[in-house]
DNA sequence: TGGAGCATGTAAGATGTTACATGATTCG
DNA sequence: CGAATCATGTAACATCTTACATGCTCCA
C-alpha cells in the first residue's frame, strides 16, 4: 500500500510559505486561520519542526527581536519546496470524518430521560456555531481589506467560504432540529 | 481539570442499545449510520467491549447461530445503562474539528504549478461528497419506510439530515470554488 | 478445495493531547 | 516584584490505525 503521509508535516510546511516562520507564529495562525479544518498543538509543532530540519526540509536561524524574547525561524530549502510540492499535486484519498460528539449524543438521544436536556445541547451547539461564524466573517473582512494583493488570498478565501456555507448550514439544522425535538416533547 | 472521557467508549456502549450487540455487527452499523460523525475500528471495537466488561457495564454472552459462526453478544448491565445516561446529560465542551485534507491543500494551491490539479481535487471531493449525498438519503428512506415506529428513529433522522444539509452545502462550496479557481486560471 | 463473508482478536506503531518545565521581556 | 505575553521544548499518556493471525460456514 501507499506509504502513509502525515498530513500534519504538511500543515507545517506549508505554513513556512507564510509569513508565520516559527513555532509559535504558526501556533496563532493554526487557531485563527487553520482552525475549522486542522488543529495542532506545541507537541506536534516543535518536534515536527525539527523533522523537518533533519530530513532536509528546512532550516533554522535564531533571530533576535526587539522588545521580545528571541524566536527560532525557520525556512524552507529547495527540497522542503518540492516536498510540499509533491504532496500538492496527490490526489486526496477519502473525505474527511469529523468526530461529532453532539451528533453522537444525539444518535442516542432517545435514551435520555429529559428531553429538555437534548435541546440545551443542540442550543448550545448553535450558539458556539454562531460565534464561530461571525469569527470566519470577520476574518473573511480582514482578508478582502488587508490581503486581498497577495497570491494566497483567493485561495484563503475559498477555505473560509467552506467554513461559512457548511457552518450556515449547521446552524441552520440547529434550528430546525431544535422544532423536532420540541414538537416532539409537546406531542409525545 | 475534569477527567477526559472517551467518547468511542460511549459510542460503543450506546450501540447497545440498538440491535446491534456483537463487535462485527457494530462495526458495520458504524460504517453505515454512524459514518458521517464517527469511525471506530475493530481494533478499538474489540478491545473497548472488553473493558466494557472490566468496568461493569455490560456482559457478554456466546450465541450459536444457524449458518453462521458464533457470535458473542454483549448486554448492557443496569450501571452500563446509568454510565450512559450520565454521559448523555453531559453538555458538549467543544465543537468539532475535522482534519480536512483538501482544504488543507487548498490553503496553500498558490504554490502549486498547475492549477488544473487543484481543480481535479475539488472536483474529485464534489464527486465523493455527491456519492455520500447518495447513500446518505437512501438511509433516509429506509428508516422512513422501515423503523418510523422505532422511538430512535427521529434522532436518527435528526443525525442524518445534519449529514444531508452539510454534505450539500459542501457540493455547492465545490462548484462555486471551481468556478472562481477557473476564472483565475483564464484571467490571471 | 478455495474464495467470500462472518466473526474475534492482538501487536506494533502512528498520531495527537496534556501537563509540565523553563526562560525572556514588558508593564503596572 | 508579579502578571501577562512571548517563546521553546519534552515526557507521559491517550487514542487510533494497520497489518496480521485465526477459525467457522456456505457455496461454486
Amino acid at each position: 500500500m501507499l506509504a502513509k503521509e502525515n498530513h500534519s508535516k504538511f500543515a507545517i510546511l506549508g505554513l513556512l510559505t507564510t509569513t508565520c516562520n516559527s513555532g509559535y507564529e504558526m501556533k496563532q495562525m493554526i487557531d485563527t486561520s487553520l482552525n475549522h479544518f486542522w488543529k495542532i498543538s506545541y507537541g506536534q509543532i516543535y518536534p515536527t519542526l525539527k523533522k523537518l530540519v533533519d530530513e532536509g526540509l528546512a532550516f533554522s536561524e535564531e533571530i533576535e527581536q526587539e522588545h521580545k524574547p528571541a524566536k527560532k525561524v525557520y525556512v524552507m530549502t529547495d527540497l522542503g519546496k518540492a516536498a510540499l510540492q509533491d504532496w500538492l499535486e496527490k490526489p486526496i484519498e477519502q473525505l474527511p470524518v469529523e468526530k461529532n460528539e453532539l451528533l453522537l449524543k444525539l444518535f442516542f438521544s432517545n435514551h435520555q430521560q429529559d428531553k429538555q436536556t437534548t435541546i440545551l445541547h443542540i442550543n448550545d451547539y448553535v450558539q458556539k456555531l454562531t460565534a464561530r461564524l461571525q469569527t470566519y466573517q470577520m476574518i473573511e473582512e480582514s482578508i478582502r481589506t488587508h490581503s486581498l494583493e497577495r497570491k494566497d488570498a483567493m485561495y484563503w478565501l475559498i477555505t473560509l467560504d467552506y467554513g461559512i456555507r457548511t457552518t450556515q448550514g449547521a446552524i441552520d439544522w440547529g434550528y430546525a432540529s431544535i422544532k423536532k425535538v420540541e414538537e416532539e416533547f409537546h406531542n409525545g
